[in-house]
DNA sequence: TGTTAAAACAAACAGTCGTTTGTTTTCTAT
DNA sequence: ATAGAAAACAAACGACTGTTTGTTTTAACA
């Protein structure tokens, strides 16, 4: 027996976000199928139907995940970019955030790149939406490169952002960092450009 | 044939290969967990239970297609690049295939880039050694480069390799080919050049 | 033709899935 | 102290999962 708790316990959602948390940790290490809503309960210590007092679905538990994925990760990156005044410094700051975030920092951002919209049919459109809205920003980045005019502006970005989306599948603890990694990516791309100016 | 041979009845096994081909298509469209062995069963006209006979299990059946997805990308590639002298068109040819195969020609090969091998635990090892082998291929072609010393052929590697990968998230037909697809990414990473053709 | 192996069927196994329902506990506010 | 909401439990629902078993059909060879 516990003494008795004077504690007023403000008795907020709390186990609403260790339940967002958890669940980002286990879409992010095995995807959205691999993870039953079984394994979410017992990694927080409650039982299945618990879930659905907090979120009405698995799929709507994707979606929140998944927004605030997003909002991790353009946060991070717009504070990162704002640091920066020349083009390129800003598109290497936020390609070193958005590595940063994507291979160590947040599971929720991870969930977003790794777990596609396709995964859950009945909320696609909606994944897919909260996608684009963080991918603008790379848009507006590479509009305000000075470019040779040869270079396809949108090519460029889907380079860029699939060389870096792709690299959780490679991606290792222990090797180089998120930093360096973002850093060499743009050695390439605005060395070879840079070496005509 | 087998003429006056004492060799038991050849029976091609002809529903093997619509089995394979079944699973491939499938595999590509949902991807692996999403198909079970029923809804591949259905489609070719058997019951799920016949599979058995062809198949040790549905990871035996993914790894068979792995492999032929494989073989069918890399040889596609061989052929492409062995047309071609000069290593940047080598590289150009090299992409043009791979992109071709992995966007449009092959559910074979399509499986290999969207089923990442922790989708199968059991037989992770055997797929991403299938994987390893066919990227092997792009280390030779970055190698054969004429590259300024700041250039990380490493990096260039996978840059080039993740965005080809990455954009089977984002293609659709009806757009640009995957020829230019291609060829508008080597433009962004080797615009001097293309510039000069 | 009869024999034999290949290849399919028919039916179930044991388990897991997301989810629902009814009840009980836990805490806050009165 | 007690009412009432919040948040959990306990147990099951029906559907679906990969797979196994025993039996039957199919087709090539003697």
């Amino acid at each position: 027996m516990a003494a008795h708790s004077t504690t007023p316990a403000p008795r907020q959602d709390n186990r609403r976000q260790q339940l967002l948390d958890t669940a980002a940790r286990l879409f992010r290490q095995h995807g959205y199928h691999a993870t039953s809503m079984r394994d979410i309960a017992s990694a927080v210590g409650m039982l299945p139907g618990s879930i659905y007092y907090h979120f009405a679905s698995k799929d709507e538990l994707l979606v929140t995940v998944y927004r605030e994925g997003v909002s991790r990760i353009a946060e991070r990156l717009d504070a990162a970019v704002a640091g920066k005044k020349e083009p390129w410094q800003q598109l290497e700051a936020a390609c070193i955030a958005h590595l940063q975030t994507v291979l160590d920092h947040s599971d929720y951002a991870q969930v977003v790149i790794r777990v596609l919209p396709d995964d859950a049919p009945a909320v696609r459109v909606r994944l897919a939406a909260l996608r684009d809205q963080y991918e603008e920003r790379f848009k507006d980045l590479v509009a305000a490169l000075d470019l040779p005019a040869y270079v396809d502006r949108h090519y460029l970005r889907l380079l860029l952002l699939g060389a870096l989306n792709w690299s959780q599948v490679w991606y290792r603890r222990g090797g180089d960092s998120p930093r360096t990694i973002a850093k060499r990516f743009l050695q390439v791309l605005h060395g070879i450009q840079a070496q005509q100016r």
